[in-house]
RNA sequence: GUGAGCGUAGCCUAGUGGUUAAGGCGCCAGGUUGUGGCCCUGGAGAUCGUGGGUUCAAAUCCCACCGUUCACCCCA
């Protein structure tokens, strides 16, 4: 017997109604800030994941699904979501349009991790980005619409960690001061933070361990170091996020596991926390189209995971509106009938009106149960004197009230009872 | 990659060494002529995660592997 892969699932109708709620939510509120959709490849030049999240990454390190094809292409399955996004920005000369350019993107991304709840092999992201403007409106506007993401899917509680991590001129100088602040105490860290006192200094900040939370705790703020156009951005950055009325907690120990993040950073959390909390992230990036062989070009996005979502979806149980039921169901008896079901339902089906259709010559009774536990809103029931009179049973599931209808009546009753 | 818990029909669960592995949900059929939901009756459906081992005898004990959950880690 096959299974799906590790770290892998099926979504199964009656799962699917959380993750069309969750995506209907997201694409209009997209629609409604003027966010257009872009989908791209599943996979990519590997290249183009190592050098935006950079080398030293975990995702870039060991996560990332990388083959090559049978032309020796060195390919990966989409390990996030915006470097891609700039990809295309880039290679369709989108910075020739009016800018900012507003895209958004629902779709898996693939990493190789120990699953666990709340984390997969492959995960759905739904992001947006603004690309090729610096204002920190957009942040502000990129958080707001992080913050009425969950707003209107429902979720209560939720919070916004904020934070400000630089840019390339001043985070060099914060980075030698925080391993000054760090050097004296390079003994007592744990192992994995000894490695980080060089590789990765800034994640030094959001390590767990009782013992380097301590000295995290006590460590220079990024804030503190930033240069002035940082500072100044931060700041106008609250003051928009105030103007607005989003709430949200500075958090200095917030840092990113991507490389390419500048300036603001930011997380979104549930009400409950567990290990795999984070409901998603975002920042800007200023240097990352850069990186990719761009002209310098701002740009400012978040992402969410679905399956976080969905998970705290059922958690909270917000009214999700049920997937589409039939509204008829076509039953028959005998093989006259059956063939005039089979037009009749075809007929219906023009008219837009959702059917099933009977099949393997049950017993009505059988049929009837079938009716019942599809959820359809009435029964056509066609036998040999409703064949004769060119009239057909129109039963309510609902009430068990019923009526003869001429069969060239039929599309009208169903339209009008469709209400 | 590390540590811990769990793995019995589609789902939930009982069964901790001894005859045909039990129940509930769901599914299928029937409860007299062509009518669902409630109720009743019957039926199908399980290599007890996989492979080895211990034993006269294993779902039950041991080992390995796989999967899953939780924590670390990482992040969405």
């Amino acid at each position: 017997m096959h299974k799906a892969p590790r770290g892998t699932f099926d979504i199964l109708p009656q799962e699917h109604a959380y993750w069309k709620y969750a995506e209907e939510k997201a694409v209009s509120l997209c629609l409604l800030y003027g966010y257009q959709p872009l989908s791209t490849p599943i996979f990519e030049d590997a290249q183009l994941f190592t050098r935006t999240v950079g080398g030293g990454t975990d995702i870039v390190d060991k996560e990332m699904y990388v083959f090559q094809d049978k032309g020796g292409q060195e390919l990966a399955l989409r390990a996030e979501g915006t470097a891609p996004v700039c990809r295309a920005y880039l290679e369709h000369g989108l910075f020739n349009l009016a800018q900012p350019v507003k895209l958004y993107y629902i779709g898996p991304a693939f990493r190789y991790e120990r699953p666990q709840a709340g984390r997969y092999r492959q995960h759905h992201q739904f992001g947006f980005e603004a690309l090729g403007e610096a204002d920190p409106v957009l942040d502000a506007e990129v958080i707001e619409m992080a913050w009425r993401l969950f707003i209107s899917l429902g979720l209560s509680g939720v919070s916004i960690q904020l934070n400000s991590i630089g840019c390339k001129l001043c985070r060099p100088g914060y980075l030698e001061v925080l391993r000054q602040h760090y050097s004296g105490y390079a003994e007592r860290l744990c192992s994995d933070c000894k490695a980080r006192l060089t590789r990765k200094p800034l994640r030094l900040l959001d390590c767990k361990q009782a013992v380097c939370q301590e000295i995290a705790g006590t460590a220079p703020k990024t804030t503190d170091h930033l240069c002035h156009e940082c500072r100044l951005h931060f700041e106008t950055v609250h003051g928009y996020l105030g103007t607005l009325g989003i709430p949200f907690y500075l958090n200095h120990r917030l840092v990113r596991g991507l490389d390419y993040y500048t300036r603001t950073v930011f997380e979104v959390e549930p009400q409950e926390k567990g290990g795999q909390s984070s409901l998603g992230g975002g920042g800007r990036y200023d240097d990352l189209i850069e990186t990719l062989g761009g002209n310098p070009t701002p740009g400012v996005g978040f992402a969410a995971g679905l399956e976080r979502i969905v998970l705290n979806l059922k958690r909270e149980s917000p009214d999700i509106p049920p997937l589409p039921r039939p509204v008829a169901f076509v039953a028959y008896l005998g093989p006259e009938a059956k063939i005039e079901a089979l037009k009749i339902a075809s007929e219906l089906r023009k008219a837009e009106l959702a059917i099933i259709m009977a099949t393997g010559d049950k017993s009505l009774k059988g049929q009837m149960r079938q009716a019942n536990s599809l959820g359809s809103t009435y029964a056509v029931i066609l036998g040999k004197e409703e064949l004769s009179n060119r009239n057909a049973i129109l039963r309510d599931m609902g009430s068990g009230d019923q009526q003869t209808v001429p069969l060239t009546e039929l599309t009208r009753v169903l339209k009008q009872g469709q209400k």
